[in-house]
DNA sequence: GGTTGTATATTTATCATATAAATAAGCATT
DNA sequence: AATGCTTATTTATATGATAAATATACAACC
């Protein structure tokens, strides 16, 4: 296997090879990870190019090494599952119902907070992204925008006004997610256009100040896309118990 | 400057080096990051065990490099902060009411929602780790165990009962900010033996399987806490003023 | 037998040096 | 003023060598 570096250098081709290969589980006590220099041959990359990628993917978890025993891949508890390229990896290739439910699960318990302290914010400028955001759904509405776009520029919009440093770094994680929830979710159609009102009630209520109306709001937004998740997810299981 | 290896390798030793010294903003526009060569002498290292650090750091987006533009430092909003070791760089040494208040912020998202998960969860073996961590708590009243150590593992026991993932990420940061936020709740007395109950009640409910009371006792207890680091905030403000 | 020490081999860690690739900045050309 | 070329600087990559750490096997000993 050889890594083809679209776009980017080596190394960082290297780094996502890897990452996707381990986080898709295809390491084991049967396959254990490669020595340094079966990398380098694997992967036809010099020694200062592999290590560091291997660094990289220990910074966010994934490896550990030592002399004479060699690199491992760290138990799964270990990973970084809040670094964006991790999550990306583990969504894109190795996707499950399960981790996306426990995605939605976070955005259930923070979205409502972020929007409760956005509404309590006097930060106009980022709420007035806000107002851009809906805006941009409704023109996605008329074929005017992308409505996934929209939609995650909304919610980052609200993430980023809550004035908390640790909600402004979800809007990647949740980006990765919805893109990969809404293949599901758009299968279930005649919810979408409703759900451009029940934003807007999100966005009302934060422009009036509202905090608990905010909260609530956001809440029900949230808790929609878990139970469409969740549906999608019986739906799936269902399909694999017909086979 | 010279990075003492203490315990580990030279590369690990450099990394937090370099970690502290970015968070802490002692790199700008004034004085910009330095170029590799002129790290190796700083540090006394060699380029590869330099450029493997420095690759750590760009993984967990603090760092940034180009060929001809040299290496720099990453606006903050595009640090990886739920990385543990971001988190405790920030906090070690770079402590700031602000950040807690914000941490503190997304416990009160987060853990009210992962102890209604452990509520309905059905898994016996992590609720039994729950009883554990409150059984610490009620012997660390009587001085039989540490009582930081035992409220960590009771919060962390929660969270890995919840059966949600990312939420089995948050003991090793909530830990490090715990570690923090104990040294001004603890200036406050009289507050941590009530707390015991209180904990206690959070436990009970969720062995009840009484998902909204479980959910409201996290959220009085984390709601405690953050107007504890407010009120510390406050009059940390007000020692500021003084001076 | 079991424990403890020792030698050895394997693997990562570190160092040193060289070449390649990318690109910002200055310069020349049009 | 815009465009293309040259050059210098910096990271990216490659290679080879030595050091340090440590699992393993074996030997010595009680």
């Amino acid at each position: 296997m050889s890594a083809q570096p679209r776009g980017q250098n080596l190394t960082h081709s290297i780094v996502q090879n890897l990452g996707v290969a381990i986080v898709t589980g295809i390491y084991s006590v049967k396959k254990p990870f490669p020595v340094e220099a079966q990398l380098c041959k694997q992967y036809g990359a010099s020694r200062s190019v592999l290590r560091e990628a291997v660094k990289m993917l220990t910074a966010k978890g994934l490896l550990g090494a030592r002399p004479r025993q060699g690199t491992w891949v760290q138990p799964e508890s270990n990973w970084n599952l809040l670094d964006p390229d991790v999550l990306r990896w583990l969504l894109e290739r190795k996707f499950s119902y399960s981790l996306l439910v426990e995605f939605a699960q976070i955005r259930l318990a923070v979205e409502p907070k972020a929007a409760a302290l956005a509404a309590a914010s006097r930060d106009a400028v980022k709420k007035a992204e806000i107002q851009k955001g809906i805006d941009r759904m409704i023109a996605a509405e008329q074929g005017d925008d992308d409505p996934l776009e929209s939609d995650i520029a909304f919610h980052a919009a609200i993430l980023r006004a809550s004035g908390n440093r640790f909600y402004a770094q979800l809007p990647e994680l949740i980006s990765t997610a919805l893109r990969f929830s809404i293949r599901m979710t758009n299968r279930q159609k005649g919810v979408r256009l409703a759900s451009v009102a029940d934003h807007e009630k999100v966005c009302t209520a934060i422009m009036a100040g509202d905090i608990a109306k905010a909260e609530a709001a956001m809440e029900f937004l949230i808790q929609e896309t878990l139970d469409l998740i969740k549906k999608a997810q019986a739906a799936g299981a269902l399909r694999e118990g017909r086979r």
